[in-house]
RNA sequence: GGGGCAGUAGGGUAGCCUGGUCCAUCCUAGAGCGUUUGGGACGCUUUGACGGCAGUUCGAAUCUGCCCUGCCCCA
């Protein structure tokens, strides 16, 4: 038994497993030499651009894609009071043109209202204009303090896809908010990833917004992700940037406004939630190579595999497959462990065996084998890769689920805290919460809790007593 | 923000305390050739490293200082 044969260290150990398959399985190089900054492997790109694609498609169903520059005006960026006094420790500042010191500072955007809404107010005239969504999928800069983490805590985010709309109603714009949740749920259900929706505390939502709504995810540490945000933006930036328009009746109104944004924690997520000790696993949705072929090639019988092999390539790219044909020169044992490392659903073994019997094996990554008739093969892929998905989904539910855990004491919120979300009921009040994040170190995610796995049922606070409603409180990323 | 530990081939490491024989060890990886191939192949040949700058010294991977980078703990 050699250990150290390219094994990862087992997913209890989270930390330096999610460190090692980041490499591993070829997603990111962290040695770039400098701080909170990574490079996309090829392959980890490629999970990017099949995970991008879908949020694309969900976005493009009323949503136009745009792009905005990336340096910012300071004057513009210093409008908005409380959305200076949230960024102003993070802003990375231009300052200087080749040796010519710069008039006007320019930050790189932390993100883009400062950038978006200067250009809103000369877009937005008229009731006619509106509603506008907007997104773009750009890089952003925010000066971490903090420990960076590739995927997670960045100093260059290169993923941010952030959509920012504009309406005549407050209300309008709250059922945004809810629409935009709803996408988010589609988009996490897609990648087989369980998500908890929360209203974020007063003190933790967006500088700038009326209220904020998360998507967590619960990692395989118990350890919450904040994994997308949807922001009401009331008219604070409209009343600031001056985005006007003329209502029916001839009258200039402030216009309301909604955010929200997915970075590539979502990979991070994606990535941590399915990975087992043998490496990534991942939805065929966004699977680079959704089937590797693994020919097992004889000296006696080279050229008729590799015939076979190719023939069946050429099959199911035709039927839409993403197909590698692995012809190394290695031992087909290698080769399992190279596609499993990277998350590759389906393996196709065809050897002199299967020829003679006129079949192939199929073996998933979860290690489910079939021997499959070669001309029932294309109804039975489809099969296999629907129900792949489903079990995908349910064995992540049931995990998140577990981690879930109901509290009617300070104690036993500890507890739960430590190995997951912990549901308190919670009055409200920022004094109680202070109390459960200093004495616990977690933090207060948030309330209006939307999950299947918890109740929305009213009781007493679990520090003071008073009249309360559920929350949930984690340790966070 | 405070404290601690570390940086040696692409990856993981030995050597450092006690400076010299270290043109730096081992595993892995890469390249070439050949033999192999149903769960991590083998043989031969070969490539490749002391984070940066300064200092101490006859002599520095080894000691000192600063910088850069990474990891861990605490706020």
């Amino acid at each position: 038994m050699q250990e150290d044969k390219g094994a990862l260290p087992p997913k209890e150990q989270f930390s330096e497993w999610y460190n090692d398959i980041l490499w591993q399985a070829e997603i990111m190089d962290v040695r770039y030499p400098v701080k909170g900054v990574y490079v996309w492997f090829p392959h980890g790109f490629a999970i990017r651009k099949a995970t991008y694609g879908i949020l694309r498609e969900l976005l493009d169903r009323d949503h136009e894609e745009t792009l905005f520059p990336l340096l910012i005006p300071e004057q513009e960026f210093m409008k908005e009071a409380e959305h200076i006094k949230g960024f102003e420790e993070e802003v990375y500042w231009v300052t200087h043109g080749g040796t010519t010191k710069l008039d006007v500072p320019l930050a790189l955007r932390p993100t883009s209202e400062t950038a978006i809404y200067p250009m809103y107010a000369l877009w937005v005239r008229s009731h006619a204009d509106l509603p506008i969504k907007l997104y773009q999928i750009v890089n952003t800069f925010r000066y971490e303090t903090k420990h960076t983490r590739p995927l997670i805590r960045l100093r260059e985010i290169t993923s941010f896809k952030e959509a920012h709309t504009v309406h005549a109603t407050w209300d309008e714009a709250e059922s945004q908010v809810k629409d935009a949740i709803a996408l988010y749920r589609i988009f996490y259900e897609m990648l087989c990833v369980p998500v908890i929706v929360s209203r974020r505390p007063e003190w933790d939502k967006f500088p700038g917004a009326d209220y904020t709504i998360a998507t967590d995810v619960i990692m395989p540490d118990g350890k919450t992700l904040q994994a997308g945000t949807v922001h009401h933006l009331g008219d604070h930036f409209s009343r600031t940037f001056d985005i006007t328009f003329e209502d029916a009746e001839g009258v200039q109104q402030y216009a309301y406004q909604t955010c929200y944004g997915i970075s590539e924690r979502c990979i991070a997520a994606l990535i941590s939630t399915h990975g087992d000790d043998k490496g990534l696993v991942l939805p065929p949705a966004v699977a680079p190579v959704q089937i590797a072929i693994v020919p097992i090639l004889m000296k006696n019988r080279d050229e008729e595999i590799r015939a076979e092999a190719d023939k069946l390539e050429k099959e199911l790219k035709e039927a839409g497959y993403r197909v590698k044909t692995d012809y190394r020169n290695l031992r087909p044992g290698a080769k399992y462990y190279h596609w499993e490392m990277r998350g590759v659903p389906l393996r196709v073994e065809i050897g002199p065996r299967d020829i003679d019997n006129g079949v192939v094996m199929t073996v998933t990554r979860f290690g489910e084998k079939m021997t499959v008739a070669r001309e029932a093969l294309f109804p039975q892929i489809q099969t296999i890769m629907e129900t792949f998905t489903t079990e995908m989904r349910s064995r992540a539910e049931q995990k998140a689920q577990q981690r879930i855990v109901a509290v009617t004491s300070i104690e036993e919120a500890r507890e739960a805290a430590n190995n997951g979300v912990a549901v308190i009921q919670w009055c409200g009040n920022q004094a109680c919460a202070t109390t459960l994040e200093t004495e616990l170190d977690v933090s207060v995610l948030g309330s209006d809790v939307q999950s299947k796995y918890i109740d929305a049922t009213a009781g007493t606070c679990i520090v003071c007593g008073k009249p309360a409603h559920p929350a949930i409180i984690a340790r966070t990323y």
